[in-house]
This record gives C-alpha cells, structure tokens and sequence, in this order.
RNA sequence: UCCCGGGUGGUCCAAUAGUCAGGAUGCCUGACUCUGAAUCAGGAGGUCACGGUGCAAUUCCGUGCCCGGGUGCCA
C-alpha cells in the first residue's frame, strides 16, 4: 500500500486511497471530505415486476459498494407505482437475490407504496402553489398537444384551472369520483421545453387496480417521475444513482425537489447500464422467455438472471468481482461474455473442489489385473489450488470409464490422448497402455482391452514419456448422474438489435441433458448448489432438482479453458 | 430537423499538456504440469476525423463524423 502521497490523509470513512475512484465514487468522496454529506445514502430501487438480473448487479455493487466503502447505507426500496405490472412474487424473489449477492439492507427496506400519503400530499402542495392542475384531456388529446422533437407543445384547455378547483377534482380523484383516465394530474413546468419529460408531465392517474401492498385503497397511483424524486428525498438520500435514460429526466427530478416541501436534497447522477454479448437484458424479453416457456422459468440456468447464474453455479463473489471489472462509465458499453466467464473460473478455480466425471462412457478393460474383484484405494488431490482440502479416496477396478474422446482410433498430430498401443495415465492412478480396440459387428467401439504397469503408481515409468492423464470413474463403483450441458442461450452476439425478432436467434440446443454419466459415489452426497469441477472438462453445481441419496443431477456452471479443442476448431 | 449524453488496442476499464499511453480479458508463442486447466514468461494490437491555441494536444477549444437516449396516463 505504502504512503500516501496524495495529499493530506482522507477521513477514516474514505475508501483505500490506492483503488481509483470511478466518476461516481469521485463525487461521492468529495462530497464526504467537504462535509456536504459526511454520511452518503445510496438506494437501490427496483422495480417489484420482474427478476433482478446481472445488469442490476452492476447497479447493485455501485450503490450497496458506496454505502461500505464510505460507511453510509443503501436503502432497498421496492418502487410500486404501477400496480398493473408488479407482485409480492417478485419483491421477494428480489430480497433473495440482494441477500445472495451478499448485501444486506438492515433497518432500510421500503417502499415506495410507503409514502403515498405523503406523495399526495405533496402533490397538493404543488397544486397550492399553482404548479399542478388537473387535466381532462383524453390521452390522445395530450399527446397531440406534447408537440414534437422539434415543435413545442401547447396547453390543453385545462392548463389555467383555478387552484380551487383543481384541489376539488383531484381529491375527488381519490376519492373515486372519477372513472380510470377521466383526469390526470399534471406538473405545471413549460409546455415549450427542448425536454418533453418537462412539458407539464403527468404525475398522477387514476388506476382502479388492486395494489398487491395497498390494496384498495388508492384508486390514484403517481408515476415515476414524481414517486421516485420524492421518495429519495423523503428518505434522505443523497446520491441517487441511475442509468442512462433518465439523464433526460434529471432536470424533471430536480424540479420535483426543488418545489416540494421535501427534508433533503438528493442528486442524481447516471451510468451506463450493462450490456452482455449473447445475452437480453432487457425484464420485457426475459419475461418473454419465461411466459412462451422458451427457458424454464425465472431461475432457468441459461438466464442472465441473479436466481439463473445461482442455480448455474456462479458464485457470487464472482459476479462481485465482474463488475469491479467492467467499471462504471456513461460509455454505452457492449462487454463480453468471457469477461464474466474469466471472474467465474478465477473464482471457482479457488473454492471448487475437484472430482472425476465421465460424460461419454467408454469401458477399458485391465487385462493384467490382479483378479475381477481385485480393488485399489487411490488419492486424489481434492484442490490443487487450496493444500487445506486435503485429499479423497478413489477405488479402482478391473474396469474403469474413460471419456470417449479421449481415445482416437487414428488421431491427428498433436493428440497426446489415448491412441491403438499407447500410453496413458489414469489420473491419481496407474499408465495403461492400450493392447486391443474391440468393436462390434456395426465398427462401433465398445471398449479397449488394456494392461496396467503396477510401477507407475505415484512415479513416471522407466525410460518412457506419458504426456496424458485423463480422467475416468471405475465401473463397479460409478453411479449414474444426469448432467445438464448449457450453453448460450443466444447465437447472435447482439440479439436484440440482430435482424428479425430477437428469439428468432435462440440457440437450437442450449441445454442438452446427459441422462447417465458416469460419476465418483461421493457426488451422490453433495448438497443442493454445491459447485465442484469434473477434472478437464468444467465446473459444474448440484441443481435444485438434486436430491443428496437419489440420483444426482449436475448443471455445467462453465467448461475448463481447452486449447486443444480450439486448436481442433481452427482446423 | 431539435434537445441531452458519449467516442482510448477485438472487448471492458485507467492515465497524462511533455519518458516507450497502462491494466484486465480475448488472441498468438513458449516454459512448466499426473487437469491440453491453473501458474509463469514473451508477443501482436489503441487515443474517431479535421482544424485551432500551445515549444508541446490523446488531454484544452471548434467543427465534422459515428453511437446511445428523448414525442407512455411504463420504470
């Protein structure tokens, strides 16, 4: 770390002085050291109407990432205004995947549905003061009078009701003397404004919907623009962070602050939300995917949701990591999968203890052991990366699997695998050298006939060079497993701006299932979303569908690295 | 057409009015290896364009080009 030469030392509550701040945290450090806001207050605030994804994993690490790193908080607040779309399903599955990714909100969970009295409130005050009216107008008739791009907006006839009057229909509004879309509520900012989102925007309908936390007691609910401001105010936020496409909205939220008698002054400041090739972001379209049954529900491994890459294995650490990694910018930024990819196998090369799997049994058969029934005890490395695991027993028979891409009858240059008379290791065990190929009446392998060299337990063999070890499971001691092989979900790197409908470019075949692999016994015994690595073919995690005891089941989190199989690929 | 925001290796992110513009990832090569993994070493690859002000510009200014957002009673 060493001394800090920049300057004089930073109060206790500041970040490492050496990690450099983003535009963000910058803002964020200086309002700290100048006293402004000595505590920030951040605020993640989804929206109750569908599951949080890896995008919102990024805004997740900026606003619950400020709260540590400068000792404030970050308030977890449900923002319910539109009952039409949102449900108690959601909100708790967003709970569950806050907590998993590792943040904690405490005494801090809201909602925006809180404070619709007080929003009420407000907007009668804004009535008062002549900056709200009640508008008749039919939503075609406001739209005409929006304007356009380039031609300013007009008043609608409405615009000059007296406050008198405008205080009587919207609390008649409440009241429920109106039916759905006979009035709105409106700003009163300025009709010719370059910034449509200031042309007397709506902030009040009326919706007779069954709100999923109030009930029925609102037939009035206030839209984003006005709910959202407000609502940070109220709870006294300070830097209240968003993506891009409200940036058009700020000046719309600071007015909204500015006239309402509110106890803070909060301040918005936008990034670049998260784009990831082969990947939808976007709630609409994974929703989509879950409605038409294109995936297997919210939490389907192949889904870029928090609750899909969990069931998937990624850990959330690594998720973490990934957006340490891509940064915070306004840059409108398209990352690549092997970004995310790279921080899952950094952080599953650390934890993820190893096993043998066989996906495509092929028999070797030990023709030199010492009887049928003759058994070995081996020890195998539980984590090479992590000396503490110690290592496990491996039984091994007269019969072993060994993946069926491992053996090439008339293999090209540069194989190393098992070929017709050579010689391989049987990882953690013995070389065997393969004496005959034995196929059936079609020319189908059906198993090799081998001899084992007893010296080359724990040693390599006298005077000759294996260059392989492969993985493989003993016959009379593997049970079957189904293994479930993803991959993306997407053969298009932008899906969504792709030609055509962006499900037209769904992969064909993005989750195959292995109905019997062959596996070591002990992984019958792990638990539910454990994530271990079969040796030289990827990590894999124990699906929900896993029941320790019965058959066990197994998503690919994500393959090894395999330069071979890319050499292969490039031909 | 108008308003707002943005353009640094393939990708993501740093830095600077002046050493060879760094890091990560990806790619290539080699070493090591009982995982063709990991690890280690090396390599290729970049400041959108044009002007302006500076002794000096990727950095400051202007213009152009390109990209994103903006006409919900969605968020």
């Amino acid at each position: 770390m060493g001394n800090n030469a920049k300057g004089p030392a930073k109060p206790h509550n500041s970040p490492t002085p050496t990690e450099k701040l983003d535009f963000i945290r910058q803002v964020v450090a200086d309002d700290v050291q100048s006293g402004k806001h000595p505590t920030p207050v951040t605020r993640f605030p989804p929206e109750p109407n569908g599951y949080l994804h890896i995008g919102h994993a990024k805004a997740l690490c900026l606003n619950f990432g400020i709260a540590e790193e400068f000792s404030g908080r970050c308030h977890l607040r449900m923002d319910d205004t539109n009952p039409a779309k949102e449900d108690i399903e959601y909100e708790n599955a967003i709970k569950r995947d806050v907590e998993w990714l590792g943040f904690t909100w405490g005494d801090h969970f809201f909602h925006a549905s809180d404070y619709y009295e007080k929003l009420y409130e407000f907007a009668l005050h804004l009535i008062r003061e002549g900056l709200a009216y009640v508008d008749s107008s039919s939503p075609d008739e406001i739209r005409a009078a929006r304007g356009t791009l380039t031609e300013p907006g007009k008043a609608t006839p409405f615009r000059d009701r007296s406050i008198e009057e405008n205080l009587d229909l919207f609390t008649r509004m409440r009241a429920g003397d109106f039916s759905d879309g006979e009035h709105v509520l409106r700003a009163k900012i300025d009709m010719a404004s370059p910034n449509l989102n200031m042309r007397d925007p709506v902030i009040y309908r009326i919706q007779r919907l069954t709100h999923y936390r109030t009930g029925d007691a609102w037939c009035i609910y206030p839209l984003y623009d006005f709910a959202h401001p407000l609502s940070d105010a109220l709870e006294g936020i300070t830097h209240s962070l968003c993506s891009l496409e409200f940036e058009n909205h700020r000046p719309l939220y600071d007015w909204c602050v500015a006239h309402c008698p509110v106890p803070s002054t909060p301040r918005q400041i936008e990034f670049a939300r998260l784009s990831l090739t082969y990947t939808v972001m976007s709630k609409r379209k994974l929703l989509q995917l879950v409605k038409e049954n294109l995936v297997n529900g919210w939490d389907d491994p192949r889904m870029p949701t928090l609750s899909g890459m969990r069931r998937r294995g990624y850990p959330a650490a690594a998720i973490r990591n990934f957006c340490k990694t891509i940064g915070m910018t306004k840059f409108n930024a398209l990352t690549d999968l092997a970004l995310l990819e790279h921080s899952v196998r950094e952080q599953l090369n650390k934890s993820a203890r190893r096993f043998m799997a066989v996906l495509d049994p092929l028999k070797i058969v030990i023709t030199n052991w010492p009887g049928d029934d003759h058994v070995e005890e081996m020890h195998a490395v539980n984590n090479p990366e992590d000396p503490e695991a110690g290592k496990r027993p491996v039984m091994l028979g007269k019969e072993v699997y060994i993946e069926r891409d491992d053996f090439m009858e008339d293999p090209p240059k540069g194989f190393f695998r098992m070929r017709p008379g050579g010689e391989v290791r049987l990882r953690y065990s013995y070389c065997i050298t393969c004496q005959e190929v034995v196929k059936d009446s079609d020319g189908h392998i059906t198993e090799l006939h081998c001899t084992y060299d007893p010296d080359t337990l724990g040693k390599n063999p006298e005077g000759r060079k294996v260059k392989a070890a492969i993985h493989w499971v003993s016959a009379g001691h593997a049970v079957d497993a189904e293994i479930r092989l993803y991959d993306r979900l997407f053969t298009h790197e932008t899906p969504d701006s792709a030609e055509g409908d962006f499900k037209d470019h769904l992969t064909p075949d993005s989750v195959k299932i292995v109905p019997a692999a062959k596996v070591e016994p002990a992984l019958a015994t792990v638990a539910p979303s454990t994530t271990v690595q079969f040796e030289r073919l990827g990590y894999f995690c124990a699906d929900l569908d896993h029941v320790p005891g019965e058959k066990p089941v197994f998503n690919r989190t994500v393959t090894l690295k395999d330069s071979w199989a890319k050499a292969q690929s490039r031909g």
